[in-house]
RNA sequence: GGUUCCAUAGUUCAAUGGAUAGAACGACAGUUUCCUAAACUGUAAAUUCGGGUUCGAUUCCCGGUGGGACUACCA
């Protein structure tokens, strides 16, 4: 069924043709929620259609208006101020919409067919040469979060991971484990495996640095000694014996990384996150390179006379990209070209999104170009979430000055957070061993969570870690406390939704506000959907959960006067508490009965 | 230098070109014999500056100022 606004949409298009004979687009017509302070509950815009009446927008809005009252039997009543014309609408609307709703276990979502768009979401990406950190933390909640918000919008979706397991930066924390490491593992060490190899990837950074200053003491210029560092010259020769398939190389090189792959193991299981498929550039990393010799012979790329191939996109307002070497070998844009096209015929996707921050647009515009000028077709049907920077108070985070949060350490301090709040509260005291670990930990992550997701993916954002654990106010657990305190309700009233008969009410202002706002709930998901954005779901629900606590405090439920409206509030209460905890969902936060 | 993104209360964030720019934190003042006070109510507080387009601009365009990113035979 359309929603009311689509059918006034609609009705008001007709309306302006049989009164004007212009068609317009359905878009042109605005409908928009009545502000609170006016009488209605949905406004029509009407100075754009001032013109086509040949009327000043009060005569407009009153003529509109009048017909709309006949031809439009849900209308009841109008008013005009100034251009807006404040409908309302019949309470039978909204009651007939809570019924139904609440009878919807799927409310809001749209199920996957047979047809469905076939999507992929690349996200995480990490190097296999340190720990995960505040910055990938806000790469994998917002490609989970797409990847649940896309499902909910019945498209479907594969999750994939790229890991970055090779190069010369693994080598580096290899090298440095191999001199300095004296057979250190995790098992001997207690260290987490990436926290173990990251700690060596910073001791190669140590030593090479001292290693330069040597050199440079010795009167060498500063660039040469960087380059003639023993340290360095081990790590390029690592590199060289990787490619060649050494096999000491090779399994000093699997062993590391799969320290490192347990440790991602866990901090993606604390996160809650999981991927379809997960792509591994040491097996990658050579495609692509046939696509660029193609290119070449057909003549759509230049190759210069050291043999290093180029695509010329200084037509499209860019520079000359590299897409091979002078020795021959790839770059990151060449193995993108064939890992392109390998998902598009592999999977048969119909788009790919790639979660990727903001400081490499310049890379994903290219890649699109150099792609539509070999001639593929799903160039077009890429597209690049790309995020802000996260940034710490007191300014940008710095790796190599040590200024990183570890997101293992961040985890840690929320449950901290959350075990303590829980022990003031002194309201899970009842509960299981068990069950009070995993209430801990979705309100622990919901802070953390929704800390990160309720910005626009497209601004940079600042993490303050004082605010992240504050669990009041527009907060990740203020939400779910929202939710608890409703299964609460709902646990005492002893009724079941099947139970719950809608009787002749009429809804107060706070309850009709509440049943309109999770009437927008179904639109506002396909809007998240629509710009990859799930700050649209973290602001919405906020508010609705601050719109309900409001209804809560002002009114009783299980004492309200009659059976009808108590009856009402407990379906209301019910839908509520739906659409919040589909909506954590939608942003892979749980919603726990108790709190 | 070139390309590009950003600028909203003290702070962190909202606002498909629409009515008096919303919240949260912090500050100050209140609300528990009442379904979970991780809650609720109230007060003070903001669109970087100058032009333009428009019935209407935080939003679109031009310029200034301030900040970020990119501009590697790194990824």
């Amino acid at each position: 069924m359309n929603t009311i606004e689509q059918q006034l949409q609609l009705a008001i298009l007709n309306l302006i043709q049989k009164s004007t004979g212009n068609t317009l687009a359905i878009e042109q017509i605005q409908i928009q929620p009545t502000r609170k302070e006016f009488q209605g509950d949905l406004t029509l815009v009407v100075f754009p259609f001032t013109k086509l009446f040949g009327k000043n927008p009060e005569q407009t809005a009153q003529e509109m208006g009048e017909k709309l009252l006949v031809d439009f039997p849900l209308v009841t009543a109008f008013n005009v101020i100034k251009g807006f014309l404040n409908l309302s609408i019949h309470t039978d609307y909204w009651l007939n919409f809570l019924h139904e709703a609440s009878r919807d276990s799927q409310f809001g979502l749209i199920s996957p067919k047979e047809d469905s768009r076939k999507m992929m979401v690349e996200f995480s990406s990490p190097n296999t040469n340190k720990p995960l950190h505040l910055g990938h933390i806000r790469n994998i909640l917002l490609g989970d979060s797409i990847t649940r918000i896309l499902r909910a919008n019945g498209h479907k979706v594969y999750a994939v991971n790229l890991v970055n397991d090779r190069g010369i930066h693994i080598c580096k924390s290899m090298i440095a484990w191999k001199e300095y490491g004296q057979g250190e593992t995790p098992e001997n060490s207690g260290k987490k495996g990436d926290h173990l190899v990251g700690d060596f990837y910073v001791r190669y950074d140590m030593e090479f640095r001292k290693q330069v200053s040597e050199l440079v003491e010795k009167g060498m210029d500063k660039e040469l000694a960087e380059r003639e560092a023993p340290i360095f010259l081990k790590a390029q020769e690592m590199l060289r014996n990787w490619e060649l398939g050494e096999p000491e190389t090779i399994q000093l090189w699997k062993k590391m990384n799969s320290w490192v792959y347990a440790g991602f193991d866990k901090t993606y299981a604390d996160l809650g996150i999981q991927f379809d498929t997960i792509y591994y550039e040491s097996e990658t990393y050579k495609l692509g390179k046939e696509f660029v010799l193609n290119g070449l012979k057909e003549g759509k790329l230049e190759q210069l006379e050291d043999q290093s191939i180029w695509a010329d996109l200084t037509s499209d307002g860019l520079d000359k990209k590299i897409l091979l070497r002078s020795d021959g070998t790839s770059v990151y844009m060449t193995q993108d070209i064939g890992t392109a096209y390998q998902r598009f015929t592999d999977f048969h996707i119909d788009e790919h999104v790639y979660v990727v921050g903001n400081e490499q647009n310049y890379h994903f515009q290219a890649l699109k170009l150099v792609l539509k000028k070999l001639g593929f077709d799903f160039a077009d049907r890429l597209f690049h979430l790309s995020y802000g920077m996260v940034e710490l108070p007191d300014g940008k985070m710095k790796s190599r000055e040590g200024k990183v949060v570890d997101a293992d350490d961040l985890i840690a301090e929320m449950l901290e957070t959350a075990h303590q709040s829980a022990q003031e509260s002194e309201k899970l005291g009842d509960l299981p061993e068990a069950e009070y670990r995993q209430t801990i930990h979705q309100v622990a992550l919901a802070a953390l969570k929704y800390f990160i997701l309720k910005v626009d993916p497209k601004k940079n954002m600042t993490f303050s870690p004082q605010e992240s654990i504050d669990f009041n106010g527009n907060t990740g657990p203020f939400i779910q406390y929202t939710h608890a305190r409703i299964q609460s309700v709902v646990r005492m009233s002893g009724k079941s939704v099947d139970q719950l008969v809608l009787g002749d009410y009429l809804p107060n202002e706070l309850e009709l506000s509440l049943i309109k706002m999770i009437h927008d709930f179904p639109a506002l998901v396909k809007e998240a959907g629509a710009s990859l954005s799930p700050a649209i779901i973290g602001n919405y629900l906020f508010s609705l959960a601050k719109e309900f606590n409001r209804f809560y405090h002002e009114y009783s439920i299980l004492k309200a006067e009659l059976e009808t409206e108590k009856h009402f509030r407990l379906l209301l209460a019910y839908q509520t508490g739906k659409v919040i905890r589909t909506g954590l969902a939608l942003l892979g936060i749980g919603a726990p009965d108790k709190m």
